[in-house]
DNA sequence: ATTTTGTGTGGAATCGGTTCCATAAAGAAG
DNA sequence: CTTCTTTATGGAACCGATTCCACACAAAAT
């Protein structure tokens, strides 16, 4: 049987009141009992036991943590940044992964999760999240913060797509002369997706070169749609693509090295993400760093300021990570790699 | 205010216990009320509290995972295995990275976690664990399954290192005639390193060539330990150099390439783990699959067995799951890498 | 007709803590 | 020498469920 606090009580032959005092620090006790009970606690390895707390104190430390599918680099960076900053402060992590199979099912899951009065606030990453479930979510009065989605009203955590889009897009410009450029989007409702085509659109604009919509293909950021791009791209004569994320600038550059078409040579590839491996494909990806890592800090960070501060009513914070040009050599450059 | 079970009881006109027994299934009721009672739970969204229910309960349907740092899609794959199984059993994954700079401070970090009362069970991923910490981890009477660590008394889950490297060897000799196959090891104490040399050396033994020490580099699975090595293997006649890890493998790579030797023609290269990227460089790397999907199912599978029968004392289990040879093309190889 | 057995229900204890409140003793202020 | 604080402590309520037990009533068996 585990030691309890009525244990410890009896031993010190105090009442448990007395022990709670001298374990948390609050309210009034007498030197010489607080080091008595402390021994006794020390000496039997007694250590509160969490269910107990977490009822009485109405809360459990605990934030969750909702992330798709995590295989790839991509999300393990906003898990460390995530833990990290949690553990900190003494708060735990309840990771849950959300299959992108079943959106619905998944929903249901997280949903049911809030609900439950298991966490204190929850992280949430799911891409294309619709309106209705984010009003379900709102009705559980606990915090949230949305990763990777502008939800109106909720404090959100983005990157800068825009301006990374935009920068990547002028490095096509105005050091490689393409005046052709494709875009592969992903999925049509993808808040990421939108926000780098606008990017796109707009340093076009910038630079007086007409907008081509022939040259917009539709993807939905898997290496298969980015391989079915490459024909439709060549077809209205692109000299360069950028695809909106990394996976489907591999399939791009797969299928050019299929027709013998030398990426980086002859024509010009660019990805979106810079995924781990994305300096290691031949040639190596120039693409755009997204800070995964400072995103589940930020995240974590916003959640317990809103834990803290939950009476005073404070506006939604939108916070936007700015987004890093890394330029390697599928754009044509000739560095050397040394990111 | 969130509804309690006694405010559904309340307006069902029935005791909190009736209430109880509608929504758990357990002992008699009748079929009017109990239709009632369910009406108005999901009338008035009620759910019970998870806090309550845990203490109650004296369980929290909760299981801890400790990995090291998830950079790199190694643990991905671990996590995604674990919550799969877990999410499938209505148990939650309470996640706790394990930062290899502070392993002390972390181990305290796990170790409280045990005996807060938190998690029902929890699956350990600490390379070197000492005896001291493993013994104070079975003081706590939760059921533990350690990962990649042959912790005996315990239930682990391991891969086989030692056929895979036994392979990787065979493979370097009988297919492309090395007889001088240097091999970079990991940590002296690392479970993994210890195997996967054992392994490279049944493998030389039953080939009939005669096992050189100078041909054996100390390495630290770091990619600069692999880098460093390579001066010593070329020094010592080595025609192939097998890395105990992937990343190694890569240091070896970039250190050839920087001294212009072709990696795959004039030398081969051969790593382990089959790292996520290792299809990517060039030349794609010939490497030794680990399942970390199946290791995370396993994991997960294991710690429910044991917790639905705590009561019978099983022995305990050492799962050892299969690796793969995985040949691309580092090590002379010719093969379309459809991998 | 009486004893068993099977159903249905509410009250109360329990899980292991925290916290409010009453009370008492000791020291400070009047 | 009172009166008011300040400090110290225990008792009891509470957090929100589950579960054991007693009791009532109905149906089945003797």
């Amino acid at each position: 049987m585990k030691t309890t606090i009525d244990d410890i009580a009896k031993m010190a032959g105090v009442s448990k009141s007395t022990v709670s005092r001298a374990l948390n620090g609050t309210g009034y006790i007498s030197k010489d009992k607080k080091k008595k009970i402390l021994e006794l606690v020390k000496l039997h390895n007694y250590v509160p036991d969490s269910k107990a707390v977490n009822l009485s104190k109405k809360k459990t430390m605990t934030i969750g943590l909702v992330l798709p599918s995590v295989t790839g680099p991509f999300y393990g960076e906003v898990i460390q940044g995530v833990e990290e900053v949690l553990s900190e402060n003494k708060y735990f992590t309840l990771f849950m992964t959300f299959e992108s199979n079943s959106p619905e099912k998944n929903r249901e899951r997280y949903l049911s999760l809030m609900s439950s009065g298991r966490i204190d606030g929850i992280i949430i990453f799911d891409p294309q999240v619709d309106s209705q479930t984010v009003e379900k979510v709102t009705k559980f009065e606990i915090p949230v913060v949305y990763l990777g989605e502008d939800v109106h009203g909720s404090d959100v955590i983005l990157v800068d797509n825009f301006s990374g889009a935009y920068s990547m897009t002028e490095h096509l410009i105005k050091i490689h002369k393409h005046e052709r450029i494709a875009f592969i989007t992903g999925p049509a409702k993808s808040f990421d997706s939108v926000e780098r085509l606008r990017g796109y659109k707009f340093a076009l604009e910038n630079n007086d070169i007409e907008f081509d919509p022939s040259l917009v293909c539709r993807g939905d950021f898997t290496k298969e749609s980015g391989k079915n791009a490459v024909e439709n791209c060549l077809k209205n004569g692109a000299t360069a693509i950028f695809a909106a994320n990394d996976e489907m600038a591999l399939g791009v550059i797969e299928e050019l090295e299929r027709k013998r078409i030398k990426v980086g040579k002859e024509i010009a590839v660019v990805g979106f993400d810079d995924t781990f491996w994305s300096r290691y494909i031949q040639p190596p990806l120039t693409t755009v760093h997204q800070p995964m890592h400072s995103i589940g800090k930020m995240a974590a960070k916003t959640i317990l300021d809103r834990i803290n501060s939950k009476d005073l009513v404070k506006s939604p914070m939108r916070i936007v990570l700015s987004t890093r040009l890394i330029v390697r050599n599928s754009c044509g450059c000739e560095t050397d790699s040394t990111n």
